[in-house]
DNA sequence: CTGAAAGCGCTTACAG
DNA sequence: CTGAAAGCGCTTACAG
C-alpha cells in the first residue's frame, strides 16, 4: 500500500444508474423513469429511488444522454478578439444566457489564423455542438473561418454574418443619435465629430447619423474629422479645431473613448473647460477609460452583454427548430451620462 | 412541399460509422479498426474504407468515443474576471495549449456568485470534463466555489489554490526586481515606489523586492507610497513626492500601468521631463495604456498567456495520471522596455 | 405498476 | 484477415 502523500491522487469513478438501480432493488429502466419523472409507478417507489440516487450522489452522465437525445446541450463560441475589449462582455452575455438554459459554451480563440479556425470548428462539430456563435472585434469583417453549410445553426454577433444568416449588431446610427441629440438638448450649437478611420463601416454610419441630427435641428454641419482610434489623434484633432481662426465648437462627439480621452486632455492643456466651454461624449463606454478622464466621460454604451444574451437566445431558438428570419438585427445603444457633457441650461 | 425560403433550414444528420461500413461492404468493427489504424487487415481494405469515409464526410462522434474511453477531451475554465484584463490572455493561453492537444475548453463565467459557481461546476462534472482550471482576477483571493474533493484534477492559475493543489502564479518579486534593477543599471539613484493598497498581497511582495534590490545596491530606501490602483493616485503621489522640500526621486517604479500613467501625466504637468529627469516603469504591460502614455511606458509583463499555457499542460499531465507535486509554481515576468525609463548612461 | 429489450454511435477483446 | 458480440451509460417504446 502506497502512502497517500506519495501517490498521484485517485479520482473516484462516478456512480452509474445501474448502481442506483441495484441499490434500490429495481431495474435501470425503472430507476431512469423514477429520476426523470417519466412512466407510472407508486409515489413510494419513485421516492425511494430518488433517495438512493441522492445518497449515492448519482449524477447522470451527459455524454450518454446526449448520444440518445442527439443534442449535446453545448455550443461553440468563436472569437478572434484576443484583446477582448469588445468580445469579453459579449462572451459573458452569451455564457450567462446559455448556462441558465443548461447549455455550456466552448471557448474557441481563432486569432486570425485560418488553420486554427478550421481546427476549432471541426473539433466543435465532432463534439456535436448544438450550434455556433461567431463573434469578433469588428462588425464589418468576417471571421477567418467558413461557417456556411455547417450541420448546425450559426448566429453572428458583432461580426459580419454570412449571406442568409442571422447577425446581431449594435445600432450604431442610433447610438450616435443619442449622443448628438443629447448635445442638442443641452443647448450646444456647434457640435463637432472626431472619429476613427473611414475604412471602418461604423465610422461612416455614425458620421451620417451625426449629420442627420444636426440637419434636423437646423445646426451647421462641420465635416467630421477622421483619423486613428487613438488618444494621439484626439490631441491632434483638438489642435486643428482650436488652432485656426475659425469658429470653435462647443461640443465634440468622439468615435471612441480613447479619442475622447485625448480630446479632453488636449482641451485641458489649452485651458478650455470641459464641460463648461466644450462638452465631450465618447463611444464604447469603456469604463476603465471613461472613469479615468477628468472629468469622467459621458459615453455611448453598445450593450454588448445584452447583445451576447440575445445571440445566445437566438441560437437556442434555432436549435429548437424555430424558424427565424435571416438578416441583421440591430440592438439599441444607451447613453451613460457622466460629467463631460454638461448639464441642461436650466439644470 | 414547403418552399426553401419559408421553412426553417434542415440540417443534415451526420454520417455514422455504420453507413461507412455498409458503403464499404464491411462490418462496423472492421471500419472502426481501419480508420483508427488498429487490428490487422490488408492495406487494400483499409485504404478502401478510408476512401469511403472520406467521400461520405465521416467524422466520428466524440460523444460516443468519450463514453467508451471515459475521457471527454474537454476541460472547464472557471473565471470571475468579467472585465478580462488579466484572465483573457490567460484564457487564450489555456485554450491554445489545449486545442493543440485535441482538448476543448468550456468557458465558465462565475462572477462572484456562489450559486452560479456551483451551477457551472456541476454542469461541467455532468458533462464529464477531464479536469478544471480555475482562474481569477486576483492572486490572493480564492474563487467563490468549492473545488476540493472533486472527481477530477484541478489546476489554479492566477488565483489562490486550495491546500494541496497545484497553483501557477507570476513571480511578482522577480518582476519587481526586473524593474528596480533596470533602474539601477541605468544609474538612477533615488528610486521611489508608488503602488496599490496593502490589502493586496502583491503590493507587499513587490514592495519587499523593491527594498531588497535597493539595499543590495546600497541605495536609500524610501518608504513605498501606497494608495489606489488608479491614475488619480498616480497624480497625488507625484504631488507628495515633488511638492515638499525633500529630495526628489529620479525614478519611480509603479505598481500598475494606470498609476504609472497618472504619474507620467502629473510629471509632465509639473514640467518634469520623462525619462530625462525621472524614469518611470509600470507593471502589467497593459498595452492599451502602456502605448498611450507619453512617452510610451516601460512595464513589467506577467506573461499571462504563458501562464495559461503552463496551466493547461499541467492539467493535461494530471489528467494523464502523472503525479505532480502540489504547491505554488512561480513563472518569470519580463520587462518590456519602451521610452519612459531612459537609456543607459553611455547609451 | 415494473422490467426486458433495443438502441444512441462507437471500440475492443474474442472467435473463426 | 474479418466479423459477431458485448459494452460505455443512459432512455424509451413495448410487453406483461
Amino acid at each position: 500500500m502506497v502512502s497517500d502523500a506519495e501517490s498521484a491522487p485517485v479520482f473516484a469513478k462516478p456512480v452509474t444508474l445501474r448502481e442506483v438501480a441495484a441499490a434500490a432493488g429495481v431495474s435501470v429502466a425503472t430507476a431512469s423513469k423514477a429520476l426523470n419523472g417519466q412512466g407510472r409507478m407508486t409515489a413510494d417507489t419513485r421516492e425511494r429511488i430518488r433517495e438512493v440516487a441522492q445518497r449515492l450522489g448519482f449524477r447522470p452522465n451527459h455524454l450518454a444522454q446526449s448520444l440518445l437525445r442527439r443534442r449535446s446541450f453545448t455550443v461553440g463560441l468563436l472569437t478572434n478578439d484576443t484583446y477582448g475589449r469588445f468580445s469579453l462582455p459579449l462572451m459573458a452575455g452569451v455564457s450567462d444566457a446559455l448556462v441558465d438554459n443548461g447549455v455550456s459554451v466552448f471557448l474557441c480563440n481563432v486569432e486570425d489564423d485560418l488553420r486554427l479556425g478550421q481546427l476549432h470548428v471541426e473539433a466543435m462539430l465532432d463534439k456535436r455542438v448544438d450550434g455556433i456563435i461567431a463573434t469578433g472585434k469588428r462588425v464589418d469583417r468576417h471571421l477567418p473561418v467558413d461557417l456556411s453549410n455547417l450541420r448546425v445553426p450559426v448566429v453572428y454577433a458583432f461580426t459580419q454574418p454570412d449571406a442568409g444568416a442571422i447577425g446581431l449588431v449594435s445600432d450604431d446610427a442610433g447610438g450616435a443619435r443619442l449622443a448628438v441629440e443629447h448635445f442638442c438638448r443641452l443647448g450646444r450649437r456647434r457640435i463637432a465629430h472626431v472619429s476613427g478611420p473611414s475604412s471602418f463601416e461604423v465610422v461612416n454610419t455614425r458620421a451620417d447619423a451625426y449629420r442627420a441630427v444636426l440637419e434636423e435641428n437646423n445646426l451647421a454641419v462641420s465635416e467630421p474629422l477622421l483619423g486613428a482610434w487613438s488618444e494621439a489623434w484626439g490631441h491632434e484633432a483638438v489642435a486643428r479645431l482650436f488652432g485656426g481662426r475659425g469658429e470653435r465648437p462647443d461640443a465634440i462627439f468622439c468615435g471612441n473613448d480613447q479619442i475622447a480621452r485625448g480630446v479632453i486632455d488636449a482641451l485641458r492643456e489649452r485651458g478650455v473647460g470641459v464641460p463648461d466651454d466644450v462638452g465631450v461624449i465618447g463611444f464604447d463606454n469603456w469604463e476603465i477609460v471613461a472613469e479615468a478622464t477628468r472629468p469622467p466621460l459621458t459615453s455611448v454604451d453598445m450593450n454588448l452583454a445584452s447583445l451576447g444574451r440575445e445571440a445566445g437566445l437566438a441560437l437556442l431558438s434555432l436549435v429548437g427548430g424555430q424558424p427565424a428570419a435571416p438578416g441583421i438585427r440591430k440592438l439599441p445603444c444607451r447613453l451613460v451620462v457622466r460629467q463631460s457633457c454638461g448639464r441642461p441650461p436650466g439644470g
